[in-house]
DNA sequence: GTCGACTCGGGTAATTCGGGTC
DNA sequence: AATGTCCGAATTACCCGAGTCG
């Protein structure tokens, strides 16, 4: 990636949020000053960017988003390149930016499925990383996970609303579980494909769920399980729910880090989900026998 | 597409019901604010639009350009009319007509505070009586709760955003304490009073937020406490929070319902609040005494 | 030297400008 | 005084084969 000699067209028209060949054209122009490669190629200065956002008055400049010293001079592939700088702006806690790149990747045809799978998961992973090595501190963390809400709801909005014949979904957590962003990401995942899924939130106890599916009678019910505090509590529950669903004719669908072989080994389920990419490839298998 | 740069008055002509002509001579005349690109094309963003709206009284006969559910030629309720409408949609999990209730009231004058502190809250007080005589199921609690995040995020799109010397306000939870959306309240009643607010989200060590206050140098720090495990634990916590503020000279609010008499007895803080009036009360008289 | 990702530059379609007029 | 419509010129966004970057 262009570091070094300074920011490529692509990256400022990102950062200013205007399209490249604008942004190409005033440099022509000369109203943003930029030198060039052996082979041609634009190289700009974050400060040259800056100064012509002062000049121009621009209201929602964000100067603050043009920090990205990636060291490695490696070569990446984009999603890889993403997931980097998608994990230094949520550490640093700049929403604006981590917006910019997620919008990036899906008008890059990118399903917002693939955003999660290899960018934000990956990014919170690397944070987690950083954080045991002492690198990165908790409220960083949970700030980029306030800042992913933002985004998936963000991403939301711009999915085709789902048809009235669409099949329905409904997602929840367990009741000492209150991690919502991997229902979040399911959620827009199945949106994504179409379904009508709905994210009940967090905290539920097994009854309620059971009225839930009683009331809805959806084509799948979904549940991440993040955290619990008593394994034994869990599967008891856990267990309960299954066969409700199951005696309703609902297939469930499970996934998330807590759920070790142990634990899969002493529940059951209809399907069991590593990342979104499994979850679809499993909504679609039983759409097709339905 | 999405806005990143900014709407074009073609655009924001057609969400307000008038003429491109007419929408550019209001922007020349000052009624609207915008920015010009580098070729002198306006740009308007997405919150001016709403900001005079509210402040001509004028409807907005596109909503879905600006990203909101399309209207139904419903009167516009009365905010004490609203709070059981948003109860039963809630309820019933209607998230467009909730998103619509809310926005009625927004463009009909009323503060994003007014309408979390009038309608929303009262309405999960009011699902919370229910359920305790079980007419309502927790899991309409739950998914009135998303819906509602919903909300906020949506009315956060539209307030402007905060000039650069903002006075800074941070927001979390404690380490046991899952429940968002008193934060999220929060952080929107801060925002619309001009502030540059921020919520970190929930589960913080309170050694984390010393780093944080330690980064950041907020002029306030606010916790919402709607939950914990061990009150002596929570005690030990928040004074030790409280005095890192204090020596940090960063004004610590407070507020939740899991504060009553006698936990308040315990424990020092800047400020208690009940709700976002009592807040915004007293933030405005810090900011005088600054 | 290989290779995937990125950029170039030019062409094209759609949009917007500003001014004049009804 | 304010609004809506029309116009040629300019600007912006999108596309694509060939060439460059790291």
């Amino acid at each position: 990636m262009p570091a070094l000699n300074g920011l490529s067209p692509k990256q400022v028209a990102l950062a200013i949020g205007t399209s490249e060949a604008s942004l190409k054209r005033w440099c022509d122009k000369g109203l943003i000053r930029f030198h060039k490669t052996a082979g041609g190629h634009r190289r700009i200065q974050p400060e040259e960017v800056m100064r012509y956002l002062r000049d121009t008055a621009t209201d929602l400049a964000r100067p603050d988003i043009l920090g990205l010293p990636t060291a490695t001079g490696k070569t990446q592939p984009s999603i890889d390149k993403a997931r980097t700088l998608m994990r230094e702006s949520l550490e640093c806690g700049d929403e604006e930016q981590c917006i910019r790149l997620a919008f990036n990747l899906y008008l890059g045809q990118h399903t917002a499925r693939d955003i999660c799978d290899k960018v934000l998961s990956p990014a919170f992973y690397d944070i987690g990383m950083r954080w045991e090595h002492g690198q990165a501190e908790i409220y960083q963390e949970r700030r980029g996970v306030e800042i992913t809400k933002r985004i998936i709801y963000k991403l939301r909005e711009f999915l085709p609303k789902p048809v009235d014949d669409a099949p329905k979904a409904i997602g929840a957590t367990l009741e000492t579980d209150p991690y919502s962003l991997a229902g979040l990401m399911i959620e827009l995942a199945l949106l994504e494909e179409g379904w009508n899924a709905s994210f009940y939130g967090t905290g539920h106890p097994v009854s309620t769920l059971k009225a839930a599916i009683n009331d809805s009678q959806p084509n799948l019910f979904w549940t991440s399980v993040s955290y619990f505090e008593d394994e034994e509590e869990f599967i008891h529950d856990f267990n309960e729910l299954q066969i409700h669903a199951q005696e309703s004719n609902v297939p469930l669908v499970v996934g998330g880090m807590a759920l070790n072989n142990d634990i899969r080994q002493r529940i059951n389920y209809s399907g069991f989900c590593d990342n979104l990419q499994h979850l679809i490839t499993f909504v679609k298998t039983i759409s097709k026998t339905a």
